[in-house]
DNA sequence: ATAAACTGATGCTATATTAGTATCAGTTTG
DNA sequence: CAAACTGATACTAATATAGCATCAGTTTAT
């Protein structure tokens, strides 16, 4: 079972690293080298931000992408939802007439409710939060 | 973000039919007709829980499967475990060598502590408990 | 004794998802 | 005007998920 998908983990840490360097136009290709991401993978998945308004590209030399979201305000659980969707069953069919086997939907429900959790925690993270915790381990341990 | 495979989704509805039908040889037959699933997706699903000892199985007419492990005992992320594998990212190479950009690696964090979370409530949760869920379902709710 | 209803073992196919690549057009800057 | 960038778009590769088929052997009822 794996909670993110590619797509997700290398924008949050696209994510971390124009946090940063906030108000600077950092390049695809600069932060790929850093975060040693696929270079076209992560222009796709920049592309996506983009359109929602979470950064803001520039054109040309000296052009490439800035924050334009606030990072305390963007929750993981968002870009999860971007790259990988609503957190959900995808086929459950409760409730409904083609369940028939109304008994097992108890099973659905422990899921939801899981689920309803893992949204939640997801919701409590920010892009802002990782980078807090990230300065303080800077910070303190060697 | 899907929790559950079909195949354990569908394990774990043939553990609750087989617990409500305890000491009686169920065909992998009956079970999918009943539950509305493939009849011999189902049948390699049943060979992985007798591996795993939790059914046995009888061959022959009148054959069938029967649940052998108590259904109190079986929890519902043994049966994750053995059809989804481990709850854990699967090339996190935190700490070690190759991911230089530590940093990040507080993401890592955070996500295992999720994967704990989502790990010990399947944990809490067993065929039995699920079965028990049901039968009160059945008895309140008109 | 034999047909029908079953599992054991095994190997295959189909589909979807995930991950990543490539290319051409246009923009900006030195 | 070349180099460093994004926009748009389409493609491929790899992997995981879901499910099917087949043959061999076992048990039961007739």
């Amino acid at each position: 079972m794996k909670l993110l998908t590619k797509n997700t983990d290398y924008a949050i840490r696209a994510l971390i690293e124009l946090t940063v360097h906030k108000e600077e136009y950092l390049s695809a290709r600069s932060i790929a080298n850093k975060q040693k991401m696929p270079f076209q993978f992560l222009r796709s998945i920049m592309q996506e931000l983009i359109k929602y308004k979470i950064v803001s590209s520039k054109e040309g030399v000296k052009g490439g992408l800035k924050l334009i979201a606030d990072p305390a305000k963007i929750k993981i659980v968002d870009i999860i939802r971007i790259f990988q969707g609503e957190i959900e069953l995808s086929d459950c069919m409760f409730q409904q007439k083609i369940c028939e086997n109304r008994k097992t939907c108890v099973l659905r429900k422990e899921i939801k409710r899981i689920e309803k959790l893992v949204e939640n925690e997801f919701g409590k993270l920010t892009v802002k939060g990782l980078v807090k915790k990230i300065s303080k381990q800077e910070k303190g341990g060697k």
